[in-house]
RNA sequence: GGGCUCGUGGCUUAGCCUGGAUAUAGCGCUGGGCUUCUAACCCAGACGUCGGGGGUUCAAAUCCCUUCGAGCCCGCCA
């Protein structure tokens, strides 16, 4: 709704300034929201400095030629000083409340778009998802909600390392201690993988061993790899567990390995032989990306003729690149460099290149997180203790309702929790995770959103009850004439121009910052406006519809996040 | 040592790319509000050298230079 509301205030605009005699390009209009006004434009400063005049005059002159066409979603236009203000009109409101109604769970939806190949959390299976990984699970995974609302065609890929020196140090592990099955499988795996790493440290003559399993993987050897596929489907089973929990969804989980079965790696380091920008380095193949503005050459083939995760990841890409129109990859900031020199080979070999996003890294206080010295939190022990604390919050909060339901309310609430507490923050912050904050359910979280869409839905159930009221009868929008409820239409209209920004710039924290603000204009309205208490039947009716499109909104946007929307709490 | 990222009230954080109207919000703090649709709520208040210094500009949290502090990277690991 945003969205053509701007689109005809720079119309609007243009036209005026076209009257009064100035030329401006687009993107010279400079609209931007303010607490002004629903929309401001600065465009009389460039306007200033281009026909060296005052800006207040221009922005006075400009309001004086506007003229605003019948049925416009906007409403009226004024100068302050320099600024161009635009206030949205009674259509805006009307059209937003009938658009929200009839749209439902489809409200904020973009037309369909181009097709993306989405990469994320990609962890290595050597051990459970800890804290540091469900950053880039639950940006990932919110990231490619907001792509498909916005609405492109979304697949999403888990990168499977199943056969590089970590894996052959699983593998090794495997066989020399015994696994714990009592523990979940990939808790299991952390733990002899850490024994072996400390064996490994002791006796630096294992890691032959390390290099011989490495070998016979790259060569074919059945029995190795069967070792090797045992100990990974152990740790990616449990990685899946912890995932289903987190409400994050992989279409595929894509097996490294496949890329030096079909030759593509083979071939790959052919193409880029043909270039001429490789050398051998000691035996080993170099990438030359001077002329990228990197340094350091690339290492493509070890000096004993094994591929690197690197060239593995080179095919990889070439094959995302074939199907789909975008490739983007989630990953952590020790990926920056790497990543870099992965996109400069790709383009030197005329292969589309991924678009990154990077998140920086979640420490402990202690320091970085590590799974091979065993150093870090485990995503399942966070939610375990996350979910405990909700429980402990319902039980006080609703000591009536029966078990079952405060578990899955817990869950519910947990779960939201950490999912909100992560994608809040823009993922160039470097936290540190303290177990304080991230059980604290006081501040104006994911439960704060979750609380006002189960306000909204018991709002509903007792209209149902005590008054009547049908849901799908005619309603007079007009009578929405409160402060606190034109706020709220107005917030619910924003939904889709938030949806479009996070989707272009690849930003899910602009969607969770949104949330809360809905919540906020919903609580507020609450706050001040009787809904089953209005005397007048006909107001009643339009609140009751105004409600029932918080609920929507609150559960597209709650959706949109990975989080669910309780219609009780 | 070199590269990248971050530095905004006691704590967490938006805005920075694309410079403009009193710098965003939460936690915590102070005070107030449940005989009315769920108080996981609402209202009011205090708290700021936007790390420091220089520069560009009519205008700088935002752009440039410099400096300090934190994180990450600089493997024939991933």
């Amino acid at each position: 709704m945003f969205l053509e509301l701007k689109a005809q205030a720079i119309s609007i605009l243009k036209d005026a300034i076209r009257k009064v005699g100035f030329e401006i390009e687009d993107s010279e209009l400079y609209f931007e929201t303010s607490s002004h006004a629903d929309l401001t434009s600065r465009a009389a400063f460039r306007l200033a400095s281009l026909y060296k005049k005052n800006p207040k005059e221009i922005a006075s002159r400009i309001v004086s030629a506007i003229e605003i066409p019948d049925g416009s979603y906007v409403g009226e236009v004024n100068a302050s000083g320099p600024y161009i203000n635009f206030r949205a009109g009674r259509h805006y409101l009307n059209r937003t409340v009938a658009a929200v109604l009839e749209e439902k769970e489809k409200f904020g939806c973009g037309a369909p778009k181009d097709r993306i190949l989405l990469e994320h959390t990609s962890a290595n299976p050597n051990g459970p998802l800890h804290v540091g990984h469900i950053r880039n699970s639950i940006l990932g995974d919110t990231l490619a909600r907001i792509l498909k609302r916005a609405g492109h065609d979304v697949e999403v890929q888990y990168y499977v390392n199943d056969m590089g020196r970590q894996i052959a140090v699983v593998s090794w592990a495997c066989e020399r201690f015994e696994l714990d099955l009592s523990r979940k499988s990939d808790a299991a795996i952390a733990d002899v993988y850490i024994k072996a790493n400390s064996e490994l440290d002791k006796n630096p003559e294992y890691v032959k061993e390390i290099d011989a399993l490495m070998e016979n993987v790259e060569v074919g050897d059945i029995r190795t790899i069967e070792r090797f596929d045992k100990a990974v489907f152990m740790a990616i089973a449990g990685i899946k567990e912890t995932l289903l929990r987190l409400n994050v969804v992989h279409d595929k989980f894509v097996n490294e390995s496949r890329f030096l079965k079909s030759g593509a790696v083979h071939d790959i380091v052919e193409r880029i032989k043909a270039t001429g920008r490789t050398k051998t380095d000691k035996g080993a193949i170099v990438v030359d990306l001077s002329d990228y503005g990197f340094e350091k050459t690339l290492v493509i083939q070890r000096s004993n003729g094994t591929s690197l995760y690197t060239t593995r990841d080179l095919a990889y890409h070439e094959w995302k690149a074939g199907q789909a129109d975008r490739i983007i990859d989630v990953f952590g900031a020790d990926h920056k460099l790497i990543s870099g020199q992965l996109r400069a080979t790709l383009n030197a070999i005329g292969i589309k290149e991924p678009e990154v996003v990077i998140f920086e890294f979640v420490s402990l206080p202690e320091g970085s997180m590590s799974t091979r010295r065993g150093q870090f939190i485990s995503a399942d022990d966070l939610f375990d203790r996350v979910t405990e604390a909700a429980l402990e919050q319902v039980e006080t909060r609703r000591p009536e309702t029966a078990y079952e339901f405060k578990k899955q309310i817990a869950e519910m609430v947990g779960m939201g929790a950490v999912r909100y507490d992560i994608v809040r923050v823009s993922p160039e912050k470097s936290t540190v995770f303290n177990w304080k904050e991230a059980l604290d359910f006081e501040k104006q979280g994911a439960p704060y959103i979750q609380y006002s869409h189960a306000r909204a839905c018991s709002i509903l159930e007792k209209a149902k009850e005590e008054v009547t009221w049908n849901s799908s009868g005619k309603i007079d929008s007009s009578l929405l004439i409160e402060d606190s409820e034109i706020d709220l239409v107005k917030k619910m209209a924003m939904f889709d121009s938030i949806i479009d920004l996070a989707a272009r710039e690849l930003k899910p924290h602009v969607l969770a910052i949104y949330a809360r603000e809905l919540a906020d204009a919903f609580n507020q309205f609450y706050r001040f406006v009787p809904v089953i208490a209005s005397e007048d039947e006909e107001v009643r009716a339009a609140r009751l519809a105004l409600v029932e499109c918080a609920r929507i909104v609150l559960a597209n946007s709650l959706d949109t996040l990975g989080i669910e929307a309780p219609e009780s709490m």
